[in-house]
DNA sequence: ACAACGATACCCT
DNA sequence: GGGTATCGTTGTT
């Protein structure tokens, strides 16, 4: 995609990204799949966004241009995001499942199991799958040689609910994913428009 | 130097 | 629905 299709507001990407490739190198071949299930960032009002407290050493490329690729490790594990909007806001979108199609040999030799639906069912498989790590931080997407996301499939039919894993801002519905997808995280309780849970009151 | 904390996933009931 | 392994990052001595 090209770089304008990242700079616009973050919430709109998030939902775009539904349907799209993401693709990554492998040798002469690329690997990945469809993008099934995203989570929108902000750059303000979002304390559970990784920028909430400003650029870090670790956070900065989160703060680059639109379509900076930023991978951020968690309980030994990676989680790679899509930066969106002008550089310098600190907002981006967490790619959290893809359905597989390209390279599955591969990403189940790389994920050591042969369920197909447990190959890149989470941010942090998909990682894993995709082979990516923070050696890609700060890698660009847009007509990227290692990693690049690319046009897709056409308006799927997309729902949201509160995003998953976080303990602030719980209240906000900024998870996106395809509607009855196989391959979207979390319960198939999840997989509904549901109430998000309110801001707690301390 | 050290302790606490996750945008997780796996295993259990 | 809950407990926990595991480790980089950050905030605190």
């Amino acid at each position: 995609m090209p770089r304008g299709f990242y700079d616009r507001s973050t919430e709109i990407v998030a939902q775009e990204l539904l349907g799209k490739a993401l693709l990554r190198k492998n040798g002469n071949h690329w690997m990945g799949g469809w993008i099934v299930e995203t989570e929108a960032y902000l750059s303000s009002d979002d304390p559970s966004s990784h920028s909430h407290r400003g650029p870090t050493r670790s956070n900065a490329s989160m703060f680059d241009h639109a379509g900076t690729l930023y991978v951020y490790p968690i309980h030994a594990k990676y989680c790679l995001n899509a930066v969106t909007e002008q550089k310098g806001k600190g907002s981006a979108v967490l790619i959290r499942a893809i359905e597989p199609v390209w390279g599955i040999e591969r990403m189940i030799a790389r994920r050591g199991l042969t369920d197909r639906r447990r190959l890149t069912r989470g941010p942090a498989m998909l990682c894993q799958a995709l082979d990516v790590d923070r050696g890609l931080d700060g890698a660009d997407l847009v007509g990227g040689s290692e990693i690049t996301i690319t046009g897709g499939q056409s308006s799927p039919e997309m729902t949201s609910s509160c995003r998953i894993g976080i303990s602030r801002a719980q209240d906000l519905p900024l998870r996106f994913f395809i509607d009855g997808n196989w391959f979207v995280s979390g319960r198939s309780s999840d997989h509904r428009r549901r109430p998000c849970k309110p801001i707690r009151r301390s």
